[in-house]
DNA sequence: GTCTATACAAAGATAGAC
DNA sequence: GTCTATCTTTGTATAGAC
């Protein structure tokens, strides 16, 4: 046997590669069936539109890198650390996969203004897993009423990070730089906390 | 006379507009023809291209938040202030401007992978801008040595203001959050300067 | 400089056979 | 489930007149 991807794998490899190396708008249809060896009936019949598709790769990809973050998080020896481990993540992420410009689900958000129910849901599930796994990791360093805040602005810096590669800078370089900067966020909420009476 | 203005400034100002608030690939030519009340010959004359009209709309842009970000500096009192004053800048200039999405520049940028000579230079001024003035303002506070990497966090920073923007928080919320983790970052390389023997 | 009308290419999606 | 062939709409850009 050993066969090949199904077609439906292969759209969704094809279709995940494309948005991720040059955006969804300027990636014709065309372009991901020539990639995926498929035709286009394949695809509609599996997806309905080409918005269908690229949710669906989005939904893969949001798996593969909760994945990716939850490991990084394990390995993670101190609470500290696992907290940090998102720029980790971020950075194991991005080398394992195909070479994207930057954030996938930023970069599909910025060109799609009037997104459907589902790509809309799947846009906000990368923020709110981010802000949610975040805080969650927050509250064991930082008092509770705190570790919304802490988490927000870790999120920012995070999507500081994807923004500087976008603008071109080198990804290790940023992932570093905001690692920075969330190591001392973290350690002046942390300081706040246990130095209140 | 008290004239209109002339359809190259409508042509402008339609494309701005579009530009910001849904994007560039999604905006179809005869949309920004349609909102400026010009004929599609028109605007070819003057631009050449879509993308050509895109460039001279950013262009304009860019040195309008250039001239708003220098008024944000010289009201500010003390040098910290002043290198802080790119978020007071920020906010301002997207309460002057039509709503837009989120940061233009970096919206166009993530949806041309491909940009002709004159757009990818366009594109870039705005982050040399950044970097640039940055580093210039840092070199008042801290050792020059470090001045250049203090304006890239800053740059960092910055940018995750912008992308929260796309995530859905609020423009003034997430202003005050970036101004608040910029200037702790600040004030450890200040600190670090000065403790230093 | 600006208009009307239109050329030409490319897009997303479907029909019907196998 | 998958293919070939095609329909329809929409896109950018141009021709030629005023």
């Amino acid at each position: 046997m050993t066969s090949q991807p199904t077609a439906r794998d292969r759209l969704l490899d094809a279709a995940e590669d494309l948005a991720a190396m040059q955006g969804v708008s300027v990636t014709p249809v065309d372009a991901i069936l020539e990639r995926a060896r498929v035709s286009p009936a394949t695809l509609y019949a599996h997806f309905g539109t080409k918005e269908g598709l690229i949710t669906q790769a989005l939904r893969r990809r949001l798996a593969r890198w909760d994945t990716t973050w939850q490991e990084c998080i394990e390995e993670a020896p101190t609470p500290e650390e696992k907290l940090l481990a998102v720029f980790t993540a971020l950075s194991r992420h991005r080398h394992a996969l195909t070479p994207s410009r930057w954030c996938v689900f930023l970069g599909v958000a910025a060109e799609t203004p009037h997104p459907g129910r589902d790509l809309e849901d799947t846009l906000a599930a990368d923020t709110r897993l981010l802000l949610h796994r975040l805080e969650e990791l927050a509250a064991t360093l930082v008092d509770t009423q705190q570790a919304p805040l802490l988490a927000r602005r870790l999120v920012l810096i995070y999507t500081g990070v994807l923004g500087m590669i976008l603008r071109g800078t080198d990804v290790d370089t940023a992932t570093a730089e905001g690692r920075h900067i969330a190591g001392m966020t973290l350690h002046a909420a942390a300081g706040s906390t246990s130095s209140a009476p």
